[in-house]
DNA sequence: ATGCAACAATTCGAGTTGCAACAAAAATTT
DNA sequence: AAATTTTTGTTGCAACTCGAATTGTTGCAT
């Protein structure tokens, strides 16, 4: 991987500049990711579950789906994966036959919290490029961004999954 | 897919806060790329090597893979694909027996300034939601992030790729 | 000049993901 | 109440990507 000529100057608008910018930002972020949880054992896919399971009670397998934006097949093998390693079990849903709840086991819960620390430290290092001021004007901007872009999202494709 | 409860609340920090934001602010990116160049029976994998072929002198194939941030072995196979569909061709590089350059056919061409013509015009409407000026200071923002984490993602992994 | 390390590209195998099809169980319609 | 539709989770399949091993080539060092 090299890092060189990375120069936005032939890119034609500052739209454009800053879409590259956000690929290659999550690009970066990622291999950040993947370099904290390997230690742990965990993929960034694993750790984004394990961190929703937080509370004690269990999660559904299609709430996980939700709000982690991926398939719900994604989820049932993901949670597979992590029942083998006894991170996580499957509890029934005593009201909805269809549903199962998934939560921690003791391990799972300790690996969390270990995981989540080690992340978290390294969240505040790599964000901390920006200092405070700048860190909250940046949400804001997103949060604007990330609103406006969600809803012609789901103009165009009102159905699926 | 269900965009409700994406409030960041419950997230402790600020810099976790922005993590956040742009790991959800690049999915949303992707699918509305996906949408946008689906038309044209093309990945964003595909578009954006078309776009690095902008120039008609071809690009090595190392290069691709060093500025798309992806591995070596994952552009052989993009331009294979791109190779049978008629939109680039491999050729051998005269000053050098272990490199290929990959150029666009005629077809490639046309392919690519229709869909970048479509890409663009979705890009400046979508990253509109913010005005001229903010969009400046995201720039700034993310070059200044994008620079110092890549010297840490050096720091690490020296060799590699 | 010869040997050795570095480099460009490919192939192979494994892991991850999404979509479509499915089964079982709710919820809704009529 | 019966039939239809929706929902939850799983499985099979295809696509995509990466890392390791491999081949051929270049360049450096001794």
């Amino acid at each position: 991987m090299s890092f060189d000529d990375f120069d936005l100057d032939h890119i034609p608008s500052n739209a454009h500049r800053l879409y590259r910018l956000i690929h290659d930002l999550y690009v970066v972020i990622d291999a950040g990711d993947r370099d904290v949880l390997e230690p742990f054992g965990l993929t960034p896919s694993q750790y984004r579950v394990l961190v929703l399971l937080d509370a004690n009670y269990g999660q559904r397998l299609i709430t996980l789906s939700d709000r982690l934006l991926v398939a719900r097949s994604t989820i049932t093998r993901l949670i597979d994966q992590m029942e083998d390693a006894g991170w996580v079990h499957r509890v029934d849903d005593p009201s909805d036959r269809r549903a199962q709840h998934v939560a921690l086991t003791p391990m799972g819960l300790a690996l969390r919290n270990q995981a989540y620390a080690a992340h978290e430290h390294s969240i505040e290092d790599r964000m901390g490029v920006l200092g405070e001021r700048d860190q909250q004007r940046l949400i804001d901007f997103f949060l604007r961004m990330r609103a406006a872009l969600r809803n012609r999202i789901i103009e165009n494709d009102s159905q699926k999954k």
